[in-house]
RNA sequence: GCCGGCAUGUCGGAAUUGGCAGACGAGACAGACUCAAAAUCUGUUAUCCGCAAGGGUGUGUGGGUUCAAGUCCCACUGCCGGCACCA
């Protein structure tokens, strides 16, 4: 047997190999391929394994494609503005810029260990001036278009970050980041119209190889539904209240009206009777937190004393407040159809309103109904004209009808709201605006960019809501770049988000300080092919990129309008139990040790082979000696070999096509878990030949071909070791010799009554005749005089049923 | 509450999509090598009955379709993730 294999010695090997000698070149013929990595926080934490995977699996099918033929863009680079930094700048009093670059120095030796070929001539970071300023550009570019506006409005308000929060940050009513109960709080905030974009990113999801999963997680996130607003005018008055309804058909079933209590008629449709309790009703519901609002599932309300009229039958009904109507979703207003909708009906039956069903059930009106009808189909029943009419058509037709009436009209509506975009903080970049008395709002000329950031003494958010930067006067006084008066700055900073939305424009032309990207590169590298991260971007870090490229397409600065063609989920790497890993449960692992003492080859298969990359996996340290073993079995076996000239056999031949068909079957189906059992199991088949006759150079070249984009230290130090030329990477994706694969002889089962019984050597061309009396010999003694059925499937099994 | 996903040995997980359940690996047990241990190699390892040959049972639960079900259908249970009164 020959030496033993030395992980350490051959990695470094190759590592200076490939520092000398790349293998991934652009010779200006190959098609490219764009394999994209979420680029990582540089947390101060490091890598754990978990984040390992994803860069592994990202890696594994670049290599792959490298071999396919392709050119790869393959880049990688830092989402480095953020609050962690920031947190930690305010705990120690060391500049985030200076934290950051830390973490990431550190960061890039864990990832390089990892070796990745990512190509860091491309890096990019967000928070380099160089970066921002084309951050800041299309912020200013979106101000110009009126896709970025400044509005006053209730913020979520973090009492523990001081500061605001998107919607989006809130989970469940608490802040994402320190879990404190989120209030409210007034404030002008800057806010990207992502609504005037919801049609286009809705409808393009059908162009997108995403899974199935994000798709439906983004379409119920911009929730786009169809119906009309209707005016109901207010009894005594002559102003009206628009409610939006999906349900127009039951217009006439509208018994009562409820508005928010934030609703700015709210408080003008009190009565003296009711003042007090309404005023009571509408503070209450502004000081309860969001948790409060949600956690009391019971309905309140109350009664405002005026009335409206129903614009179809004139009749009088009540108009309540309660907090189930959300301010800021259709109008802030509805009409209540309590016969038809559920939430109307509890309310309804709480306090006393009456129900009048418009749509009949089966035909009749309901006896003592217990629970609303929702369905939207049947006869309308108590609606004037519009009786016997079918609701499901109505429902269509309703709103054209309202619109000839004059009262209302059809629309669309959208559960997407618009992109809060300002952060009262300080490390994210500067928002590119000056306030000027006389010329309102106005932004920093473009070869004014970028707008860096300032240095500060202090980071903490200053608990007013203002960012650290206002108080540095002498960065927030300024002229106006229009009327050349004294003027102040925008304090606010844009919101981790920015940076990422559009980065992976970047890459493949980092260094252009005239345009974002150059034109003719972004044409031919873009857009990604494959976008490989977490699934906890589905919706918003996705949504805001889509979101960017539409807009960067309509300006004219890229000639596609989704960026992501395809895209791959992968599962998290839990602790033991499926616990996530996180410091404060002591459970992370940390890829070094690892990798000092298995190698990178090693942990690179462990990480796939620990489970489907697509689903969540538990991680134990001990299944890498199963991996670790593996390859130095199949290094033992190239070293028993090498030297002996083995002929290739048809056996040979035959096993070796299979392996090449195997492997590529299940890497094209991203089913890196049992790619890697695939290698073991003929790996163990290779063995045994070796100790009986020996195993010829060709097939243990193939198999290191094919283990290279997995374990690529090893693979070329094997592939030299068997004469190859240059690098395995070099030598192109093995193809199976279809005429090897095709096998004459085949076991297959015999079943009796559905119970497996013997199984038989067929020849996979015999006729059925032939196949069933020999399982007839094989299965003799389960069988009866009587059989009743004889089931043959070609090549895979055979059924007799007797009894 | 709604929408997804998942459920297979002691453990992680396979199963060509309806065709021999438990591949591959971990762990455990036994053996070889060794003064000894580690490493390595060989074997056993779902479960029940049986000395054995052999047979029965078995993919969360209950039903169904089928020659044949981990896989399809119906009902349910448990866990994980997302959304949370969206009119």
């Amino acid at each position: 047997m020959g030496e033993q294999y030395n992980h350490a010695a051959v990695e470094d090997k190759w590592t200076k190999y490939w520092a000398k000698n790349p293998i991934n070149v652009n010779d200006g013929k190959k098609p490219k391929y764009y394999c994209l990595d979420m680029f990582p926080y540089p947390s101060g934490n490091g890598l754990h394994v978990g984040h390992w995977r994803g860069y592994v699996i990202s890696d594994v099918w670049s290599r792959y494609k490298l071999m396919k033929g392709h050119y790869l863009i393959h880049p990688m680079g830092w989402d480095a503005f953020g609050l962690p930094a920031e947190n930690y700048a305010i705990k120690m009093g060391i500049h985030p810029a200076v934290s950051t670059a830390e973490n990431i120095k550190n960061i890039k030796r864990q990832i390089n260990q990892i070796a990745a070929i990512y190509d860091w001539d491309m890096e990019v970071n967000t928070t380099d001036p160089g970066f921002y300023k084309w951050t800041q550009w299309i912020f200013v570019q979106m101000f110009k278009k009126g896709l970025a506006y400044e509005k006053e409005m209730p913020i979520n308000w973090c009492p523990s970050c001081k500061t605001g929060l998107a919607n989006e940050e809130v989970v469940s009513g608490k802040c994402e980041r320190c879990g404190a109960d989120v209030t409210k709080k007034d404030l002008k905030q800057w806010m990207l119209k992502i609504t005037a974009y919801a049609d286009r990113l809705l409808d393009d999801l059908d162009k997108l190889d995403w899974p199935e999963k994000v798709k439906k997680m983004q379409t119920e996130w911009i929730g786009r539904s169809y119906g009309a607003e209707v005016d109901f005018k207010i009894d005594g008055r002559d102003e009206a209240i628009t409610v939006y309804t999906t349900r127009p058909d039951t217009l006439y079933g509208a018994t009562f009206m409820v508005l928010a209590p934030e609703h700015k008629l709210s408080p003008t449709l009190a009565t003296d009777e009711t003042r007090a309790a309404v005023e009571q009703y509408i503070t209450d519901s502004a000081n309860k937190s969001n948790v409060d609002r949600l956690q009391n599932k019971e309905k309140t309300g109350v009664f405002t004393g005026s009335y409206a009229i129903n614009p179809m039958n004139g009749a009088k009904i009540p108009i309540w407040l309660s907090d189930y109507v959300l301010a800021d979703y259709g109008t802030g207003a509805i009409m209540c159809v309590p016969a038809h909708d559920d939430r109307d009906f509890e309310f309804a039956k709480k306090f006393d309103i009456p129900i009048v069903q418009v749509i009949a059930k089966d035909g009749k009106e309901i006896e003592n109904m217990e629970e609303a009808y929702t369905e939207a189909s049947g006869l309308m029943i108590n609606s004037g004209d519009w009786n016997g009419m079918e609701s499901s058509e109505l429902k269509v037709k309703a709103p054209h009808i309202i619109e000839e009436k004059g009262f209302g009209h059809a629309k669309k509506n959208y559960k997407l709201r618009d992109w809060v975009f300002s952060r009262q903080r300080y490390w994210g970049e500067p928002i590119p605006i000056v306030h000027c008395p006389k010329c309102g709002a106005v932004p920093v000329p473009e070869e004014e960019l970028p707008l860096t950031l300032p240095d500060v003494e202090k980071y903490e958010p200053t608990g007013t809501g203002e960012s650290p930067l206002a108080a540095i006067e002498e960065w927030v006084n300024c002229k106006c770049p229009v009327c050349g008066e004294a003027a102040k700055r925008e304090t606010n900073t844009m919101p981790q988000w920015a940076g990422s939305s559009w980065y992976f424009l970047r890459y493949v032309d980092n260094k252009n300080d005239k345009e974002l990207v150059d034109k003719a590169k972004a044409h031919e590298y873009l857009p990604v092919d494959m976008y490989i991260g977490g699934v906890e971007h589905a919706v918003l870090h996705l949504l805001y990129s889509r979101f960017y490229t539409k807009f960067l397409y309509d300006i004219g600065v890229v000639d596609f309008e989704e960026p992501f063609k395809k895209l791959f989920n992968q599962g998290m790497v839990t602790g033991k139990n499926g616990v996530k890993m996180s410091k404060s449960m002591g459970n992370v692992v940390s890829p070094d040790d690892l990798v000092r003492d298995y190698g990178c080859d090693s942990l690179r298969m462990y990480e796939l082979f620990v489970g489907p990359p697509e689903l969540d996996s538990e991680w134990d340290d001990r299944g890498i000696d199963g991996v670790n073993r593996f390859l130095n079995r199949f290094w033992n076996l190239v070293m028993e070999n090498k030297d002996k000239d083995v002929a290739e056999t048809e056996e040979l031949k035959t096993i070796r096509s299979q392996l090449v068909d195997t492997i590529t079957k299940r890497l094209e189906s991203f089913s890196l878990n049992t790619v890697v059992s695939g290698f073991m199991e003929f790996s163990n088949t290779l063995s045994k030949l070796s100790a009986k006759g020996g195993v010829d150079k060709e097939t243990l070249k193939t198999f290191a071909r094919l283990l290279a984009p997995f374990a690529p230290h090893i693979a070329e130090e094997i592939y030299e070791i068997l004469g190859g030329e240059g690098s395995v990477f070099a030598s192109g994706w093995p193809e199976a010799d279809a005429a090897a694969l095709v096998v004459n002889t085949k076991e297959i089962a015999v079943q009796i009554n559905g119970k497996m019984r013997a199984t038989i050597k067929i020849d996979v061309n015999a006729d059925k005749d032939t196949v069933i009396s020999a399982a007839k010999e094989a299965a003799g003694k389960w069988l009866t005089d009587n059989i009743v059925k004889e089931i043959y499937v070609p090549g895979k099994i055979v059924n007799i049923v007797c009894k």
